[in-house]
DNA sequence: CCTTTTAACCGAATCATCTTCGAATGAAAA
DNA sequence: TTTTCATTCGAAGATGATTCGGTTAAAAGG
């Protein structure tokens, strides 16, 4: 894959190929983000474009991979889904962080993350009531390797999106 | 829990009202947590509908405030912010948490919760890199009132969603 | 037991929006 | 200069969303 001959680009790490975009394209992902229900038509009076226009961006924006896609933001309270936690597991061995991130299937996980720090494993739990969420603690901490879990129960919740394409 | 006498309305505390929903609706939200891109058409072949049934059911989930909107995901790599931190903020007064949810403003900042537990509130964040994360952490150390701030760094992301209907 | 009401569903038709197309523009490379 | 490439646009065509009237069926009430 790499031609040894011409680099063509300068020598830079990209592996994470931070795509480069415009102030329009930022515009159109920050719009979307808050609201993906959006009309091209809509969305080109923001950009001052016109829809086809926006229309070929959005499509190289997902072709790029720059938007994932679309999805409906649910009630976690409607649903019956009233507890929200951060659970906070330290493990002692690579088997017993493999076994936490089985619990991805889990309808009432929605984050999973491994964490440098104190802890090894970060894990959002929105469960219906404490009696569910108990359940669920004794089953991680009874997992062969698992240390301890420290737990933050929210009380309040006053931002929740996902990441914003930022000052555009 | 079930009243013996007249069901009709039983006692029951429904402060923040779960909607009743039945396995269709569960169905019809799952798939468009999963993807809100698909058509009436695709919907009513998953859950063995007619396309305007589908449309009316999705009609009364919103006005309910089950699906509280649709929007694009985007990829934080992909926009420059990699790097994605939780962190747990220990305040000592009410003021110095006020202080805190004026960071919602933020575009790194994707969540704001107040916790119980040893900590007071709980802050995530997906920075651009190192640099912008400590200036990010010297700002909220500095305020009135915060005793400590605790960073858990994430290393990998395995999951990452909303709240899902549950199975249905 | 029968009637009324209500809610949910469907097929068909309408309407809005998405998507494609070809041409025009402008900027960078040859 | 000439070519190439990317971006834009208006207009047209395709797809899907939305509305409508009619049907069924289950609960409510006489």
């Amino acid at each position: 894959m790499p031609v040894p001959g011409k680099e063509k680009d300068a020598v830079r790490q990209v592996r994470h190929h931070p795509a480069d975009l415009d102030a329009i394209d930022r515009k159109i992902l920050g719009a979307l983000a808050e609201d993906a229900s959006r009309s091209y038509a809509e969305l080109s009076k923001i950009v001052n474009l016109s829809a086809p226009a926006v229309h070929d961006r959005v499509k190289r924006l997902k072709r790029d991979g720059v938007i994932k896609g679309t999805v409906a933001v649910l009630d976690g309270c409607k649903l019956g889904r009233t507890l929200l936690t951060f659970l906070v597991v330290d493990t002692s061995n690579y088997s017993a962080t493999r076994k936490l991130l089985t619990f991805a299937d889990r309808p009432e996980v929605e984050e999973l993350h491994t964490v440098a720090g104190d802890g090894c494993v970060l894990v959002k739990v929105r469960a219906d009531d404490t009696e569910s969420l108990e359940s669920f603690l004794m089953e991680i901490q009874s997992l062969e390797g698992v240390r301890s879990v420290r737990s933050y129960i929210a009380l309040s919740t006053f931002l929740e999106r996902g990441p914003s394409p930022g000052p555009g």
